[in-house]
RNA sequence: GGAGAGGUGCCAGAGUGGUCGAAUGGGCUCGCCUGGAAAGUGAGUGUACGGUGUUGAGCCGUACCGAGGGUUCGAAUCCCUCCUUCUCCGCCA
């Protein structure tokens, strides 16, 4: 959520900021709405001091033993009147609330403007292309050859967009989170959770998925839904939800393995084939909680943690920032990690890094005690993929592979694999 | 799922309709005392929003005692719904 003084103060610069972002701002029927409710407040607000201040005396004359029905008819009208403005009042508030709810985060300065990812820029690239003798297939055709892949028992059990994977793959697949998780925290400094895959609705507006974007969740039938969580960030950002944290226990990092589920509304026919695009998927997420003046620093470094994970692995990537109208809702700078896939003969994203400034601090209520001010003020919230565990095997499976359609393990997996340096 | 008991400020814990933003104790901050410290002692110590303002000192006001609704001139206190914690029973990984 922006800042609503801001909004109050200076809606041009608003609306001018957001327009990049592809946000319209209708500032007329903002100011509207935004002096009614200055108006609706003060005329609340003066008749519960008339009301508290009536009440009192009468509760001073009743002690007084004198007769207060003559006050008693003074103040009856008051209620009625109180009662029309409050719930007009309310009503304004909530309209604006509502509209706050659904305005995205403001960019960065240094965030290059722009419609869609053909204006995202490249910021660096890190290894050699692999070369090979033989022609590369994709992981679709080696899932094939290897019969590792079984794209139709998952259409059996649930549908497209759902996969089962099997034998050496799956245990590949477990392994990969397993390295993440022991990179970032035995070389980061992350701390693990455990985390619920279903979360309720103030959480998923916390970090930004509601209400704008209820249609991409999963929801359950109950009354109220419980929602599928499309990404760690959300449980693992609300951890801090309402609290006032400690100077001293900034920064928090954590981490965290869990299923993703995404509806992928608005997205049919991209990436139907294979797995990259699945209703659900493993990832490995970062979340940082800082100080708001580290919050560019903390990003580089996060970046850097999810780079690390392709360096371990050795396969190359790209790291690319992404344009104003392609970041996501709740970013203010965005870098995407794009790793090589030979099959495919192009790079695609394997991590998305964000921060979100006081963005989503600020739905949360998510502060922390300034010792300079002695004030809680919000933190910053930053998250990335570190890394997306099924794209991750997709590039290992790509990268890795033989001319058979076998795939070698690499080093820095065999440990987690029982030594096993080759899957078919 | 059934029965019972709770949810109050940083913490503990009073408060069953009126002057309660809330007693008391602890903690914390500043000061006194001390050679220094402990003990003792004095004062202060929530958040959000609005108005005003010599614009981030102050002053005035509003809201908040799990959440939401209701009764009342007036609710932390009464009623209803929900959430949640604990104990016992059932069930279960």
């Amino acid at each position: 959520m922006l800042d609503p003084q801001l909004l109050r103060t200076d809606p041009e610069a608003v609306a001018a900021a957001l327009k990049p972002r592809g946000y319209e701002l209708d500032v007329a029927a903002w100011r509207e709405l935004e002096s009614r409710r200055k108006e609706l407040q003060i005329h609340v607000q003066e008749l519960q001091n008339q009301k508290n201040q009536s009440a009192k005396s009468i509760g001073q004359a009743k002690a007084r033993g004198e007769d207060i029905q003559p006050l008693l008819d003074e103040v009856r009208h008051l209620g009625e009147e109180l009662g029309r403005s409050e719930s007009e009042f309310n009503e304004v508030q909530s309209r604006q609330q509502g509209w706050l709810l659904e305005m995205p985060n403001l960019a960065l300065p240094d965030v290059p403007q722009g419609n869609d990812e053909n204006d995202n820029v490249e910021i660096r690239k890190w290894g050699e292309l692999p070369q090979f003798n033989f022609e590369p297939r994709d992981h679709v055709e080696l899932g094939e050859v290897t019969g590792m892949i079984d794209a139709q028992a998952a259409v059996k059990l649930s549908g497209t967009r759902f996969v089962v994977l099997k034998s050496g793959l799956s245990r590949m697949h477990r392994a990969l989170a397993q390295f993440m998780l022991d990179v970032h925290t035995q070389e980061h400094g992350y701390m693990e959770v455990y985390l619920p895959y279903l979360v309720n609705a103030a959480t998923m507006t916390g970090t930004g998925q509601l209400p704008k974007f209820e249609d991409d969740a999963f929801a359950t039938t109950d009354d109220p839904p419980l929602y599928l969580i499309p990404t760690a960030e959300v449980p693992m950002t609300n951890l801090v939800a309402g609290e006032i944290i400690d100077a001293d226990d900034l920064p928090m990092r954590f981490t965290s393995q869990t299923p993703c589920f995404r509806r992928e509304a608005g997205s049919y026919g991209k990436d139907t084939r294979g797995i990259i695009r699945q209703h659900q998927f493993e990832k490995v997420e970062l979340v940082q909680i800082v100080r708001p003046e580290n919050s560019n620093s903390a990003l580089d470094d996060l970046t850097g943690h999810a780079e690390s994970i392709l360096q371990h692995l050795i396969i190359p990537y790209r790291v690319i920032i992404l344009c104003t109208g392609d970041m996501g809702f709740a970013s203010a700078r965005t870098y995407d990690i794009e790793v090589w896939l030979p099959g495919q003969d192009r790079y695609r994203e394997i991590s998305s890094c964000s921060v979100c400034t006081d963005f989503q601090a600020r739905r949360m209520k998510a502060r922390w005690r300034n010792p300079e001010s002695g004030k809680p003020e919000l933190v910053h919230t930053l998250n990335g993929s570190g890394l997306a565990v099924g794209r991750t095997l997709i590039a290992v499976m790509e990268n890795y592979q033989q001319q058979d359609g076998s795939i070698k393990v690499p080093k820095v997996l065999r440990p987690y694999m029982n030594g096993q340096k080759i899957i078919r």
